[in-house]
Order: C-alpha cells, then structure tokens, then sequence
DNA sequence: TGCATTTGACCTAT
DNA sequence: ATAGGTCAAATGCA
C-alpha cells in the first residue's frame, strides 16, 4: 500500500506542478505532453499495484482503504462529506470494477493500457457485463467463481420499488446549446422528476416512456451528469419499451443494440455489443450521444421522435448496422475491442 | 388547448 | 431517520 501511496503522491505533486507551470507551458506542446503524461503514469501505477492488492487480498476492507484515502487526503485538505462519499464511491469501484459504467469512466481518465490489464486478468466481460450494475452480478452466478474473492460492497440499498434490470451507459454530454439536454437515444422520453443525490455534484434527472400511459410502456431511464467529468453523462435504463411492439404504436425505431461507449482523453468512440441477454431492449449505440453538436438538439423539447428523418442518427445507423459485413470502416475501427472483449455468450 | 418541464411533497426501502 | 424514486399541481411553450 505504501508504494500505492507513493505514486499517488508524486501524482498530486506532479499536478500541482503542471498547475503552476501551465501558464508557462500552455504553448509548448511537447512539455505539456510529458507533464501530462508523468501525472497519467503516476496515477496509473497506483491504480495497477492497486488492482494487484484487490486481487491478492481477498478480504481487503473497505475500511482499511478508506483510512488510507483519508490518511493521504489529509496531508493539507480537510475533506467534507462530498469528497468522503467521492471516495467512497472510488472505493466501491475498486472492490467492483465490474460496473462498466466506471470502467469507461476510468478508461477515459487514465491510460489505455489499464482496461486490457482489467481483461487479461479476467475481471472484466463486456456484453452480458456492460453496464451491469451489482444486482445483475449477484444474479449471475457463472461469474462467482471469476471475481476472484473480490466481495461485491456491503451494498446500499438495492432495490427500490421496481424489480427492473439496470443497465448503465456513458455518454458524452451534449456540447452546444441545452447541454443539460439527455442525449439521443432513438427513444422518446418525459421527464418525471429530478433530484439532488447525495455525493454526486450533479442532479439525476428521471424519465419515462412518453408511451408509457398509452401503450403502458415501462421504459425508464435515468440521466446524471459524471462528477469527475461533466461532459459526460450516465444515463441508467430501466425497464423494457413495449410502445413499439403495440400494433397501434407510432413507427418503430431501429433496432436497438447494446453498446459500449469507450471515452478517451481525446476523442469519444461507440462501439457496438451485441447483448446476449437482450438484444433488441437497449438503445441503439449509434444514436447515443450524437446529440452533442447536433444544432437541432439546442433548445427544443427532449423528445424524440419515431419515424422522422435523423441523418446524423442514420449515417451512425448505416455504419453499425450495415449488415453483417465486415468489411465497413467503423468495424474495422472496433475489431481490436470485438476480438478482445469476448463476449460471455461466444465462450459458452 | 395539449403536452412537456419544473419542483415540492409524498412514498417506500433500508 | 434518511435517501432514492415517483407523483402531481403549477407553469411554460407552441
């Protein structure tokens, strides 16, 4: 743990020295990148050797991390309850990467190479795994014996009225006009409350099927702005659409696809999963997000629309779902992750 | 006028 | 008691 620390340490030191020199260097490229990328390797060797500890120290506590957190946060700033829960939240990330919603969050802020470091170990499945949340993996029993004794948290609450399967996906966040705005989804939604969530610096904004009342459709979702990074957005999915399948209901949209939106430091990437659970339930990959920078997403109503012309949605619709071909350019893009992310279903 | 959003109140699980 | 989730009246907009 102490080599944890050290490179946390030179962490911190190495940002605040790229804060105070940033002025200075702001034009020189070559010395931001290097400065950069000490801060990057520093807070990335924590998080391996980190990683390592989870998997050798199997009842590694989340007391003991927390103490060590808070031993290292003290040095000169006092923490309020904000940057406790922050803390906490990091601390359940690290007993459960499995929740692929912090992983794309982790892969955006770190290097590229710790997702791989997360596979090779065997720790992390897209597909049937992406976006799970907890009580989806205390369902699925097959991936017991792959945690390798890393213990799902003491969990807060789990369920609240409704007994639906969630899935979480990360989205970039609109970047012109209502940014506040969810981001596209193929779907039409209402927004039926909002609240503040303790920890989180972002309000979580709730939605339903704006079918719901008509074709008694269940699909909700719910929409918040990332703490770390407000230009993305974490938008839970609840409950299946049932609107479409109702004879009397407007156009059907595409079908759907899960996917798995992989964000790095420098461009926004979606990459298509197919689900082996649910494969016509999730939102299609390709209308997540394009939003941002889509002009006709500033200002007007959030919903969307069955049926009416998207060319930005269907240029992304064409290149994921152009067949079966392998031979379009956005294929060739993702096959490194399709090969590597193996999917639980292709190995059954 | 009808539909969507806002927001305080209420409900419910822990 | 508390926090997350939902309801519904008030309000805004086209």
């Amino acid at each position: 743990m102490e080599e944890v620390l050290n490179f946390i340490m030179h962490a911190i030191e190495s940002s605040k020295k790229l804060e105070l020199e940033l002025p200075n260097i702001i034009n020189h490229l070559e010395i931001l990148f290097s400065s950069i990328d000490e801060v990057e390797k520093s807070f990335g060797g924590a998080k391996e050797r980190v990683m390592m500890l989870l998997s050798s120290q199997h009842d590694i506590t989340k007391t003991t991390l927390s103490n060590s957190f808070a031993s290292m946060m003290s040095h000169d700033v006092f923490m309020n309850k904000t940057q406790h829960a922050q803390i906490d939240r990091l601390l359940d990330l690290m007993q459960n990467p499995f929740d692929m919603s912090h992983v794309l969050l982790e892969n955006k802020m770190i290097s590229g190479g710790d997702i791989p470091m997360l596979r090779s170990k065997g720790t992390l499945k897209i597909g049937e795994m992406v976006g799970r949340n907890v009580e989806g993996l205390e369902k699925s029993k097959g991936l017991e014996g792959e945690m390798q004794g890393i213990q799902t948290p003491p969990s807060r609450p789990k369920k609240r009225k409704i007994d639906l399967e969630k899935r979480t996906v990360m989205v970039p966040a609109p970047q012109v006009g209502n940014t506040d705005m969810p981001p596209e989804d193929g779907f039409t939604w209402r927004k039926y409350g909002q609240k503040e969530i303790l920890g989180r610096k972002y309000p979580r904004s709730y939605y339903r099927c704006t079918h719901q009342k008509l074709y008694l459709c269940p699909a909700k979702k719910q929409v918040q702005r990332v703490d770390e990074n407000p230009n993305i957005v974490e938008v839970t999915y609840r409950g299946d659409h049932i609107c479409h399948k109702s004879l009397t209901a407007p156009l059907s949209y595409p079908p759907p696809q899960q996917l798995l939106v992989n964000i790095n430091n420098t461009q926004t990437t979606i990459s298509p999963q197919l689900s082996p659970s649910s494969n016509s339930r999730w939102p299609q990959a390709a209308n997540l997000g394009l939003r941002a920078g889509d002009a006709s997403g500033s200002g007007g109503p959030s919903t969307t629309r069955y049926g009416i012309d998207y060319p930005v949605a269907d240029m992304a619709d064409t290149m994921f779902n152009s067949g079966s071909s392998s031979g379009n350019s956005m294929e060739s893009l993702f096959a490194p992750m399709d090969d590597k992310w193996e999917l639980d279903e292709n190995k059954s």
